[in-house]
DNA sequence: CAAGAGATCATCT
DNA sequence: GATGATCTCTTGA
């Protein structure tokens, strides 16, 4: 008992740093897999367990909304690591992705899918579904669950309203394939930038 | 189950 | 004016 207590106190959530982020994108890429997501909200507290993630790599990266220009909807992701990049797709579904790498080097993490662990109930309510499996198993659902829009965009990750912990937890079995949507990305649609914790039920699609 | 359609809007051409 | 880093529902095997 008293072992037990010992134990959960030593590996206490510790909230992921600047520098976590300012890292190449395909490592926080698959370092976020086994991380938790954290949203404060007035209605309630949301976190998941994150079991998918893509990386959008820079200039280059045909898939990457920063390889056509420098926009006004693209700053963030030329700004600093760390905080969110929050868009609509569709005209229904945001996105939640979060920058990485150097400042004026545009990169960022979208997060596609979590495994509910708290405020699951607020999520059922969101969603208007009863089923944990589908609350947050894609990027739509996720922000739907979590209560991210365009508000978002551009928020500090290392505040206090959506932020990410690191609950000791290690993830050894990954699986990578080609990210999902990006069709039109020519040579850069098959790139294997898109991270699974293996045989989860939560992620999107296998 | 797989495939297809429809929903709807910010962004850039 | 075209186009999505999607989701849900319907249809038909």
């Amino acid at each position: 008992m008293f072992n037990k207590l010992l134990k959960q106190n030593t590996s206490a959530a510790v909230k992921l740093s600047r520098s976590f982020y300012e890292q190449s994108t395909l490592d926080v890429a698959r370092r976020l897999l086994g991380k938790y997501l954290v949203r404060k909200h007035a209605d309630g507290t949301t976190v998941g367990r994150i079991v998918e993630t893509e990386a959008y790599v820079g200039p280059d990266d045909r898939a990457c909304h920063a390889s056509r220009g420098r926009t006004p909807r693209t700053e963030v992701m030329f700004g600093r690591a760390g905080h969110a990049y929050v868009y609509l797709v569709y005209g229904f579904h945001y996105m939640l992705n979060i920058v990485t790498e150097a400042i004026d080097f545009p990169a960022a993490v979208l997060v596609r899918a979590v495994e509910p662990v708290q405020g699951v109930e607020l999520m059922r309510a969101r969603r208007e579904t009863e089923q944990l499996h589908s609350l947050a198993s894609g990027p739509g659902k996720l922000c739907q669950a979590f209560a991210i829009d365009r508000k978002l965009n551009g928020d500090d990750l290392c505040g206090k309203v959506l932020y990410l912990e690191d609950r000791g937890e290690a993830v050894s079995k990954v699986v990578t394939t080609p990210r999902i949507g990006v069709d039109y990305a020519g040579p850069w649609k098959g790139k294997p930038w898109r991270f699974l914790i293996k045989d989860s039920a939560f992620v999107s699609r296998p």
